[in-house]
DNA sequence: CCGAGAAATGCTCGAACTGAGCATAATGGT
DNA sequence: ACCATTATGCTCAGTTCGAGCATTTCTCGG
């Protein structure tokens, strides 16, 4: 290779965790940041570089991890050092601990981040309100009658019409349209706006991007992968499971059928144990058959096959 | 960035097309490798890079795209010049054209690099026969047994235990499972073996498992995204899309519910002709609904949703 | 001790979806 | 005209899914 295409490779990471109902994000600089590194020489492999880099930052043991996605196309050049970029992201799962180091981690609600991604009280009032206004003004001041078309379809794929047609898996396109029309601050050329973190607070470089890329896929993911349980206690509460998947997902669930749901899977077993007085009558404690992700991969088809010729 | 951590980076393609009832992956050197190419600084975007590479060494258009994975833990430093490789895949989608150029395009059968995958005919017999009884000799043979156990929990969850319990979207675990008991050529130190292309044939450094990774992808995805259209020609009738989907999942679906599943979704409508004689009583043709990409974002949930409180 | 409030659990019912397969309709070939 | 082959329509029963009623068990304020 020349010189000249040589890259320099950064490992950010997407740490993930629910507490108090909300789910959290570790960050470090006050908020402002994901966790990133360099990819050194020394590094065995992409993982075990993350590892150690999260683990230096933050103090904090990680478990469950997976790899998210390459940005290179990212715009910043500042130093003009010369030589690109390259971003790989990794989504991690694991339980809140306490995070500490000079780089001052601290575990943030997403919706902090994307205050317009949580619909656990109903459609989101600041979609409603805020949001769909200001791109629908940004859609009708397009010149071109296409763009104007175009702009109004994708507003509506996006955020939907109602509560029943929002689908909380868009979080990537919600964000990029929302940066595209010039709403979030990271695409503001000009100087801070008058309305402080009003639509999501700002984190450096295009980290808001891949943390929506992280929301994305698991929010995807909780629904075909018992991933939820790498984020829970040892036991719980059916309760306490079901809350945890509302918080990652956005939305609210039918209790019942969400029970009903979580035996067919046979994904957890009695621990015997009953938990006491969580407002009501005691509930049993539960905890994850771990054995599951070993016996089966999981997924079921969707495709109608045929039985043996 | 320092000079020992800069890395150079690679991109490579696996570009998917159907033709003639076979899964094809686009390849060159006569069938060795998957196009690559370095990714320049003068390269917009790693998608562009690509695109570009693809283009110069097949002389091959692209249409859809998608990003696959980052390897990085590759292990071949064999120039010794210092400096690794980054290696980002992408997953490619068209219809098969007449690739040429120096570097000798091919499109070549998947089938021929993972011959057990294809389960079109029923049950593999190459699995049954060589493929479990190999491994079967390879989990007895370990000293520990644990080892052993853990084993033949990975065979069984793999590689299923009948046509019922064979799940098509492993592709990359059963790959990377004969890799691991040294079933295929790639993981042999020694020289080649007596039995050619027995178990697939090889390709350079690790582009086989690129390509299993590919496979995995697109296997899971025509499920829940229209994806096969891509691969389809203007108008087509139902037994060809349906052969197109079975050829990429490498079983047979049953006729008619495949029909019911087709129109159920609205994403195809008929062209108003009729395909001349495919053997039997003449065929409707049908166009893929590309609106409905715009339309919905697609996929459907799968939590047990409250309404509104 | 009594009644209200909050949760935990059990169950039911009808609508929608799925897996299998029977039956009939068109064509080309022998 | 009969056969092989593919296209299409439809049926039927088993399962899954969305909603919601009914009961059970605790805690807490009076």
């Amino acid at each position: 290779m020349t010189d000249k295409d040589a890259a320099s490779i950064e490992l950010t990471a997407v740490i993930v965790a629910v507490t108090g109902d909300e789910p959290r994000v570790l960050t470090i600089r006050g908020g402002g940041a994901l966790p990133t590194g360099v990819f050194e020489s020394g590094h065995r492999s992409l993982q075990t570089g993350l590892r150690s880099w999260v683990e230096r930052q933050t103090h904090h043991p990680l478990g469950y991890i997976e790899q998210l996605y390459t940005f290179a196309d990212r715009d910043r050049m500042e130093g003009g050092a010369g030589g690109r970029v390259i971003s790989i992201s990794y989504l991690g799962l694991t339980r809140e601990g306490r995070a500490s180091g000079e780089h001052v981690p601290a575990w943030e609600s997403w919706y902090r981040y994307f205050p317009w991604e949580d619909w656990r009280s109903g459609p989101s009032r600041l979609v409603a309100r805020v949001i769909l206004p200001r791109l629908r003004r940004w859609a009708a001041e397009a010149t071109d009658a296409a763009t104007r078309r175009d702009r109004a379809r994708r507003i509506r794929a996006t955020f939907g019409t109602s509560e029943e047609t929002w689908n909380e898996e868009l979080v990537l396109q919600r964000y990029e349209l929302l940066y595209e029309a010039g709403l979030v601050p990271e695409a503001a050329r000009s100087g801070p706006r008058a309305e402080p973190e009003l639509l999501g607070r700002r984190m450096a470089h295009d980290h808001r991007r891949i943390l929506a890329t992280g929301v994305a896929r698991l929010r995807a993911k909780i629904k075909y992968r018992p991933v939820v349980f790498e984020l829970m206690p040892p036991s719980f509460t059916l309760l306490q499971l079901q809350r945890a998947v509302e918080a990652l997902a956005g939305r609210r669930l039918h209790k019942q059928n969400f029970r009903r749901l979580i035996d067919q899977q046979g994904l957890v077993e009695e621990t015997g144990e009953i938990a006491t007085a969580t407002g009501g009558r005691p509930a049993k404690l539960f905890r994850f058959r771990r054995e599951v992700l070993l016996e089966r991969a999981v997924a079921g088809t969707k495709l109608p096959l045929s039985r043996s010729a």
